[in-house]
DNA sequence: CGGGGGTTTGAGAGCACTCAATATTGGTGG
DNA sequence: CCACCAATATTGAGTGCTCTCAAACCCCCG
């Protein structure tokens, strides 16, 4: 697989202070931030406000209006929509450096809750467009993000439409890795699963049940090491020398 | 079902006309045009290139740079990936008023072909650059449309996710009338297909011979009066009066 | 009228689903 | 510190929707 994503080594955008300046944030050369006037950085520290928000936090709700770019920091977000019987797609995962509200919407299109205790830097609208009367980059830096939740978007298509379970599970467990995966002393890659198994399966389209069962068989291949409810960790891959 | 698409009546926009200028233009107020300063349009027409394209014609190719934003004009055109063991996914259709490659790019996350002989217009993004120093609206107008396909993405991917097969056909017969069916005579909806059955189906994730049996059990419920290779026929949809 | 791509129909198999029971985890109170 | 409970996750048995393989049909075009 050809997976369109950050590689292995953004990992570091996992660390966060509350209290520092935005010159030192870990996250910002894959933010809006990055494009926006070095004197107006300033201004962001003061207009913006960085928040802690708690496991379970709506910070969009489908159908309602949204005012506001989320940038991630550290967490993980979880974008689903809701079906008219009830039943629920996740629709995506936002890891940090992720943003969130690319735009001002009067009816947001998905609902986005944390997972996990996260830590988000917040920007209005209003503010946002006047930044980006003075840069231009910054109009660029939201279009290029919202071209990037498409193919994102795309690749997800790509997923439900063509593959079965077994690969459906590697893809996710690869994006994951690729997010907030870590080297592991028990030669591997850990990789931390801040979401419930109904919220993988309702991503990748399976029954919970199909779900288990698959990284259960993942497991018996040799591919993991170990699952449990928190974090699997991956065998090498591949690439590891034969002798 | 209730499809965030556009509404029934944004019909007219099949009518093109290769020689009228912009002012008169179709599908100019759905497009990245409506943005541009008033003292612009001029130049709109002498620099950009509204051309005619044969079926079948790439726009953008996977994995191929791309410096050019199209408008669909007149016509319809398949998006799709490429798995690396050949199997293809169809991630969307554009008709009348959508657009195409609305950032620059070094490497095309999918394929765009025109499906039917139909009407573009081009823009080079050196060009919409400018035009958005002198009027911000256009950088917003390319966000907006990002986001919309990035909506329509999401929409796919509960069909995908969510839906059994006869739920996915129907929704697509829903998107293709909304964006080109139109009023029949013999009472009820007439909704080309300019695809063959493997497009719809590879749109669909379903198989071939899936998708067939789906449309001959909806014309056996009623739903359809008649499908044929080149379109389909609706019956009126519910709520008509049962007396 | 004959050829050929595209589409439809048929029979049987398989993968994921459904329903159900068991096991594990995490939190709470004795 | 451990017992207990509720929530979450795993495992099992049987079913069914969609897939696979195959043949027939149809329409368009030469």
């Amino acid at each position: 697989m050809n997976l369109p994503l950050r590689p292995r080594d953004a990992k570091e955008g996992t660390r966060v202070s509350r209290s520092l300046g935005c010159a030192l944030c870990s996250v910002r050369e894959r933010s809006v931030c990055t494009a926006m006037h070095q004197k107006d950085l300033p201004e962001v520290e003061q207009r913006m406000a960085r928040r802690h928000a708690q496991a379970g936090t709506a910070l969009m709700t489908e159908g309602e209006p949204n005012e506001t770019l989320f940038v991630l920091v550290k967490g993980s977000i979880r974008l689903s929509k809701q079906l008219e019987d009830g039943r629920r797609q996740v629709t995506g995962f936002l890891f940090p450096g992720d943003m969130l509200g690319m735009r001002k919407t009067q009816t947001a299109a998905y609902t986005a809750e944390t997972l996990e205790d996260s830590y988000l830097c917040r920007f209005t609208h209003g503010f946002l467009d006047q930044a980006a009367e003075r840069a231009p980059a910054v109009s660029d830096r939201l279009l290029h993000r919202a071209q990037h939740e498409y193919h994102r978007a795309q690749e997800h298509i790509v997923l439900l439409g063509k593959r079965i379970a077994i690969e459906r599970v590697q893809y996710f467990i690869e994006i994951v890795d690729r997010a907030i995966g870590h080297d592991d002393p028990a030669r591997g890659r850990l990789v931390p699963l801040p979401m419930p198994r109904q919220d993988i399966a309702d991503y990748l389209g399976l029954r919970l049940e199909t779900l288990s069962r698959t990284l259960g068989q993942l497991r018996k291949q040799g591919h993991l090491l170990l699952v449990n409810k928190h974090f699997l960790l991956r065998a090498e891959t591949g690439n590891a020398p034969l002798i």
